[in-house]
DNA sequence: GAACTATTTGGCAGTTTAGCCAAATAGTTG
DNA sequence: CAACTATTTGGCTAAACTGCCAAATAGTTC
């Protein structure tokens, strides 16, 4: 019975936030196949370097990638594999909003 | 190979972008117990009545709860109930955060 | 239909975010 | 150390988000 907004919340919430951006989502379905440096991340997203990234940073900051200096690159990884498992929850989110309606919902206890 | 940003990673950002608040992320642990009506949410979150309503509708407009109207009342309940499974990897950032960097990182090919 | 309850919508001020450029930093190489 | 490469940081503008209030809407009840 938490009935207040707790710390946990907003320390989750923190992390999807952190998800909530198209360009970030890519970021992470691609360094799911491996670790990656911002140069080649870069040439895969439109965008300037610098954009590419704070939203590395970002997500470094929330603590859902990591990162490693080699040299002159830093190649970033997934820190945190299952978040790959939510794709497969959202595209739920689609199939319900398409065959529409029939849903479980619980009744008021 | 995805290779490019595509409308999947777009809504599913939306998906997440209605997740990255702390008082959405309690209104829908409210939610996953049974459907309430927003007096009842307001009640518990300490936040004006029309800010708890927008909230509802941002995350209705991602697809993540629905809505049902009885008499004067709106009942709101949760759509995509998978989503509450989120949280338990969510913990496991704050587990890899404390105890630090010994985790699995995939070689470059 | 007037008074009332529950919810949504519109609008506004303050804050945050996104993306670009320029400049700074870090590391390599001649 | 000068020139170069890779990345980050600071600063700026435009856009989006938050939360409150006031007003509008929807439905109930007398």
């Amino acid at each position: 019975m938490p009935s207040q907004i707790r710390g946990e919340h907003r320390s989750r919430s923190k992390v999807f936030k952190a998800l909530g951006h198209p360009t970030r989502l890519f970021l992470l379905e691609e360094l799911s196949r491996g670790e990656r440096c911002v140069c080649e991340l870069r040439d895969m997203v439109h965008a300037d370097i610098s954009t590419v990234s704070k939203h590395l940073s970002l997500l470094k900051e929330a603590g859902v990638v990591s990162d490693r200096k080699e040299g002159l690159k830093v190649f970033y990884s997934l820190r945190i594999p299952c978040v790959m498992k939510f794709f497969d929850c959202l595209d739920e989110v689609e199939r319900a909003s398409a065959s529409c309606c029939a849903s479980s919902r619980k009744p008021r206890p």
